[in-house]
RNA sequence: GCGGCAUUAGCUCAGUCGGUAGAGCACUGGAUUGUGAUUCCAGGUGUCACCGGUUCGAUCCCGGUAUGUCGCCCCA
């Protein structure tokens, strides 16, 4: 068993079942997604990897030590598979112009790859579904965005998650911010831990994260992002704040929600929920105006977010989310030569009356035939023998509630027959729920 | 990347104080010739994750590896 080859570490297989509930769930997704005026991209997995050192920042951990990184044997191609997908969207946006006319609202959904020690809700290979909208100044599409969330939630049944929200200002405020914190902490260097030893250049505001006990009292003193804004970032913040208040939906203000990538500025949210342990953060994005600029294109203003898609499916399985579990139309059961091949036509023409079909391959008794169909969660089984492909009839038998009763029906009336024993089924269904 | 815990049939798990193992569910076949789901009967050698050590003998003890899981780091 173990000779075998198997998945990479942290990539897992998503099987039927569970495939099918992810299908359910980008359904909803796409359908939100359009509620919005957002519309589909497409990038590839792979980039060069400058544009993730460039966009991410040099000394992030994602850039440090989690890319899949590589070059290419062939060419000498220095080259990463996607850890996000902002970079690559912001790069073809830029490369195809798309913003020279109008702002876009775009999204994607796909794989992302970063190389951590995987645990449940976070995965070396996983899956993001990313918003975009670029060019852009808000405040108003900041809050757009943000309840654009509150909705999603509530289209996929969650409760629970909450919104955090913080302002990083602008690149010039946070650099004064950060030199006075630097200069803070370098004054105080015997009070901190080794942890905060190492961040202290590389990226101080992380100190300000520390659960440390002993450091919490140096952490309070330290200069706020808050007292280094301008006017313009702090009107900026409390107009999205406005706009939240006015739709009613609650936030906390955490100032110590910082960004893992550097590219953001003024607006940063997350979504998180205590339900999934260490891994709370379900969806999170933020005002990142400088990109655009920073990799090549006409300076233009952008925000956007990410969800992680294995954490929100987490998360609903954890809130009883079970999909329907929904079976085909029929079941087509045939024996004997003759009705084999009728059993052929059979099938596509139900196909054809838009009837989903499952016709029973690889032989086997009636018996087990009738098993299978019964298995199959199918509503009817098409039974064909030789009896019914010589007087080109088949027999149909109601598997569920559907109808009443077996009965034979020509072939050519067959779609119909079941078509509208469908709907008066659905009807009834319907009902009897009301 | 660091530390803790786990790994037995397709799934969920029990078990052997060291003498190579079981349940439920699922699955397959059958209960008079063409009818499922209910009922009855029958059906499991699974390298007890992998590799090595201790031992007369290890699935059970020890070490390593792999994978998962919890926490840290970080993040979706």
């Amino acid at each position: 068993m173990s000779n075998n080859i198997q998945a990479v570490r942290g990539m897992p297989d998503i099987l039927p079942d569970e495939a099918e509930f992810w299908e359910l769930f980008e359904d909803t997704v796409r359908a939100w997604l359009r509620g919005y005026g957002y519309r589909p991209i497409r990038m590839p997995i792979v980039e060069p990897t400058p544009l993730f050192t460039r966009a991410i920042g040099e000394v992030t951990d994602i850039v440090e030590k989690e890319m899949y990184s590589f070059v290419d044997s062939l060419n000498g191609e220095p080259l990463t598979l996607r850890p996000e997908g902002t970079a690559g969207c912001v790069r073809a946006a830029i490369q195809h112009n798309l913003t020279a006319q109008q702002p876009q609202r775009l999204y994607y959904l796909g794989q992302m790859f970063r190389h951590e020690r995987p645990q449940k809700g976070r995965y070396r290979q996983f899956h993001q579904v990313g918003v975009e909208a670029l060019g852009f100044a808000g405040p108003d599409i900041d809050a757009e965005m943000i309840l654009m969330g509150a909705r999603l939630w509530a289209d996929l049944g969650l409760e629970g998650i909450e919104l955090q929200l913080n302002t990083l200002g602008q690149p010039d405020e946070r650099a004064r911010h950060r030199a006075d914190l630097i200069v803070y902490f370098e004054e105080r260097k015997d009070l901190l831990d080794e942890d905060a030893k190492r961040r202290l250049y590389s990226n101080p505001l992380r100190i300000l994260d520390s659960k440390n006990p002993a450091m919490q009292e140096t952490i309070a003193g330290a200069p706020k992002l808050i007292d280094y804004l301008g006017e313009a970032s702090l009107e900026h913040f409390s107009a999205v704040q406005r706009i939240l208040k006015d739709a009613g939906l609650p936030f906390t203000i955490n100032p110590r929600l910082v960004r893992g990538l550097d590219y953001y500025n003024l607006t940063v949210f997350e979504w998180v929920t205590d339900r999934l342990g260490a891994q709370g953060t379900v969806c999170a994005g933020g005002r990142y105006d400088g990109l655009i600029g920073q990799l090549g294109g006409k300076a233009q203003p952008a925000c956007g977010f990410a969800m992680g898609v294995e954490r929100l499916i987490a998360l609903i399985r954890e809130s009883g989310g079970e999909p329907a579990k929904r079976g085909t139309d029929v079941y087509v059961v045939h024996a004997g030569e003759a009705a084999a091949r009728m059993a052929f036509r059979v099938a596509e023409g139900l196909r054809d009356g838009g009837i989903d079909t499952i016709l029973h391959c690889g032989g086997g008794s009636f018996k087990s035939q009738m098993k299978k169909a019964d298995g199959s969660g199918a509503a009817f089984a098409v039974i064909i023998g030789d009896d019914e492909a010589a007087a080109g009839e088949v027999s149909l038998k109601p598997l569920r509630e559907a109808g009443d009763g077996q009965k034979r029906v020509p072939v050519d009336q067959l779609a119909e027959t079941i078509m509208d024993a469908l709907l008066d089924w659905q009807d009834e269904n319907e009902r009897e729920e009301a």
